[in-house]
DNA sequence: TGTTTTGTGGACCGTTTGGTTACTAATTAT
DNA sequence: ATAATTAGTAACCAAACGGTCCACAAAACA
């Protein structure tokens, strides 16, 4: 009953998330992203809260389309170590390419508010630790068949490639002379062996 | 000739500098910066120009700090190897230990100003390829003593020892449970055998 | 000692901030 | 039809923002 919205909340929420992502939580006024979610002030309070709480909500679905576009993409490899290469690869097509150098959403938030915004930082880390989670028993299944070295536990290889690929998103966006993101994360897989 | 100023440039830049690496660019006010550097508004654009000038100066001192401390240690390493081990370990020291993360200023503000903020963009561009050059000719010192592996281009271990860095100082404000920074940076330096 | 030069303190500026409220429009249930 | 409920619109709010200005104080030079 009563009136209905007059726009998708999931198309809006997108817009939002593109805002944030490029610009970071303080820089982003509530002007910024009337106008990119096309939507005045009131329906924008009315229908996600506070600006904290859209901020919140634009991560959330950032981060469970990266979920949900990982597990795809991992489940389709021929053998665990392609599974963990392309797990390295994905996020730094989606990030790190082009002339537009945004980094990766989910970095650019722990690092300017992870320290003052436990909500935040707890959303960061439960997802991180899932993923890590998934990341160990790809590693576990590699080195029971030979592909992955044996000599280091699966959970320190996944924290070493959690940080390694953390670095190159963020790397990535100084924009140095002779940086190579994809040559740096095939060098990490090698030392996998 | 004229009078004389009351404060001491050098120690209330210091001041700044902590404020904004606490709370970054954006989030921190001028009334946080008049509070740190005990020193009202007049006095601070009349030494140090605007905002941006200020926190350009806070993190140029920052880094010259940094430079300064990095070529000490690295000079009194015993070996290349053990520089380069120096290197790796230094600033995790510095940024993720204890209570408060705060992570390294300088990735900081490379991820919430690289990508709209050209002039700070430059300065960390610069301050890394010159890092990056030192730490160069310390692991081409090491390959030729046989310390370090020969299979890969110097310039290429260093960029992936960057990288490695970078993604430990900024994973370690995610808190995540079971991530040891000293752990993982003692493998990636054991993949330089 | 007077004059000049510079630093300090704080009042003041217009703008923008995130957020609210009061009113109108549209829909459903009775 | 009408009461109830919810969405859209825009005016409005106090507070905070970065930045400026000026009277006053203090030190250096003549």
């Amino acid at each position: 009953m009563g009136r209905p919205r007059e726009f998708d909340e999931k198309e809006v929420l997108l817009e939002a998330m593109r805002v944030f992502w490029l610009k970071g939580y303080e820089a982003t006024s509530m002007t910024d992203l009337m106008g990119a979610m096309q939507l005045h002030k009131g329906s924008i309070y009315k229908a996600f809260g506070d600006k904290h709480n859209l901020f919140y909500l634009s991560l959330k679905a950032y981060m469970d389309q990266g979920r949900e576009a990982a597990v795809q993409m991992m489940e389709g490899a021929s053998s665990p170590r392609e599974a963990v290469g392309m797990f390295m690869n994905m996020s730094l097509r989606q990030c790190a390419c082009g002339d537009q150098v945004k980094g990766c959403f989910m970095i650019n938030s722990i690092v300017e508010l992870g320290p003052h915004d436990e909500e935040i930082r707890e959303l960061i880390a439960t997802f991180m630790e899932s993923m890590r989670d998934k990341l160990i028993s790809t590693i576990k299944s590699g080195q029971k068949i030979g592909e992955i070295r044996t000599d280091t536990a699966a959970g320190d290889l996944a924290n070493y490639l959690i940080s390694v690929k953390a670095g190159l998103l963020t790397a990535s966006k100084v924009k140095m002379v002779n940086h190579d993101p994809y040559a740096i994360a095939e060098f990490a897989l090698s030392t996998l062996e």
